[in-house]
DNA sequence: CGCCATATTGAACACAATCAACGCGTGTGG
DNA sequence: CCACACGCGTTGATTGTGTTCAATATGGCG
């Protein structure tokens, strides 16, 4: 399976001004952010918009005009049910896009929100389309967006289904410093710009069990917290850490028959 | 929020033949599916395929070359762990597309399987970004399956991390009958083409809570077991169903702080 | 200063996982 | 034909992880 950072949106560009070749999944080594956002700032207008934590760059409902795409900062997305509860449903860093959620109905199906100061470049989605058909590598560079989207969703489900509550946590802060890597930025360190409260929605634990995993990684000498603030931390251990979140079965395994049978119970066969 | 059915991927077309307005959200009612097909049909080259319960569409690790629209027939994408362990992650009828999962890294991120009798449509994807640079109804068509893919996703996201195991699988066979009704097909019975292991696999449960919780409903009158097989299940209170499936918080609550306070912790704002 | 939000930690409980036994239908081989 | 094994599903008893309820500590802010 692939072991590359999984954060990545709009990068692994087959990007190469042509048609990308889609069929020889082409190796390239580490592409620079700068492509992708030097092609959208030659092909497309946009605006950009600073952000401070907790503005929304957009909210459910509303009308669809523009996709985002990321050049600084983090950002949550937020779902919400009828009953007005929300559950967090992604992260987003530099390069990745908010809005995909809201193409279908034409409407945002989530909150996008700022997680620290931030950047966004707003693009009319009609403006992006028209563009995209003039220039392959750009439609190209959308899809790859959504399409790591997606992939990053299904790893979260995984991650949720399968993982005991310390994993979880070792696997949110794994991901947190895999994002940071693949961007260049140092990943001896973190400072988590959310509540206990948040990650435990994000991951579906509680505030306590976030706050317990946390401490017994802490315990396990593969994070430690800055003296300051317990949303600071270190990382002594990349590896141990990496190896606590990809942990154990003994809970909710299933091993079992991850291929199906292939026929119909023959009860059930006849109509 | 939105409560049209949310499993439809190739519908809720602005597809005019023109520029989809993308703002304005227009309200159609109930768009057939064979403006989708129809449109396929007519702009892009594509091989059909018959696959019978088990067969793969596709498996993890090969090269994209093929996206696939499904004509008929149930269909699960599997993602897989480095240590071997399999995890489904998406359940797909016809009109979703299979192998957007693909797209960022040019190798396909799971295993698509058929679930029973079915067909789907290979569209080579050079191809499809070709007529899709030509016919902007057909992009269209594409984002908006992409991003009801994305959408659902979120939806099991919040299902996963929210609900206690009697509402996931209520909710599980709910979603399945949404799916069938905005398909046109009978929403008073329902055959399960899967194991309780794999529906307990795609709901994070094992298979004897999945047991348990079809017992209960069936006790409580939601739903009913054919004689034959247990797999066949009649529906007698569909709504009794639903309220079952949005049920009660008493786990994982968190009403707690959805909207982020929006001013760091003081301790944390040196740098 | 008191009040509030955040974070940590402890104790009791509940829900789902685990281990285990059993029934049933099917396919296999004597 | 029957005995048998096997996959699937159900149900019971027990265990354990994470939730819930509660108390405490800290720092910011009016």
């Amino acid at each position: 399976m692939n072991t590359a950072p999984q954060t990545l949106d709009l990068v692994h560009p087959p990007i190469k001004a042509s048609m990308p070749s889609a069929s020889g999944a082409s190796e390239q080594p580490a592409p620079s952010w700068h492509e992708g956002f030097d092609l959208l700032e030659r092909s497309v207008a946009h605006t950009r918009r600073l952000l401070r934590p907790g503005d929304t760059v957009y909210q459910g409902g509303q009308g669809l005009s523009c996709l985002y795409v990321i050049h600084s900062g983090a950002f949550k997305t937020v779902n919400f049910t009828a009953d007005g509860r929300g559950q967090m449903v992604g992260l987003h860093f530099r390069g990745s896009w908010l809005g995909f959620d809201g193409i279908e109905s034409g409407r945002y199906a989530c909150d996008a929100t700022a997680l620290d100061v931030g950047e966004v470049w707003a693009i009319r989605y009609e403006a992006l389309l028209q563009a995209a058909a003039r220039l392959p590598a750009l439609m190209h560079m959308i899809h790859v967006a959504m399409s790591g989207q997606i992939a990053r969703e299904c790893e979260n489900l995984l991650n949720l289904s399968t993982l005991p509550a310390d994993a979880r946590v070792a696997n949110f802060i794994s991901d947190w410093l895999d994002a940071m890597d693949g961007r260049g930025l140092r990943t001896d360190q973190l400072r988590l710009p959310m509540s206990r409260a948040e990650i435990g929605n994000y991951l579906g634990l509680t505030l306590e069990t976030v706050s317990r995993a946390m401490s017994r990684l802490a315990e396990r000498g593969v994070i430690r917290f800055d003296e300051r603030c317990r949303r600071d931390i270190s990382i002594p251990s990349r590896a141990g850490l990496r190896a606590l979140s990809r942990c154990e079965p003994g809970h909710a395994a299933h091993a079992g028959p991850a291929r199906w049978p292939a026929s119909v119970p023959a009860s059930c066969r006849a109509s």
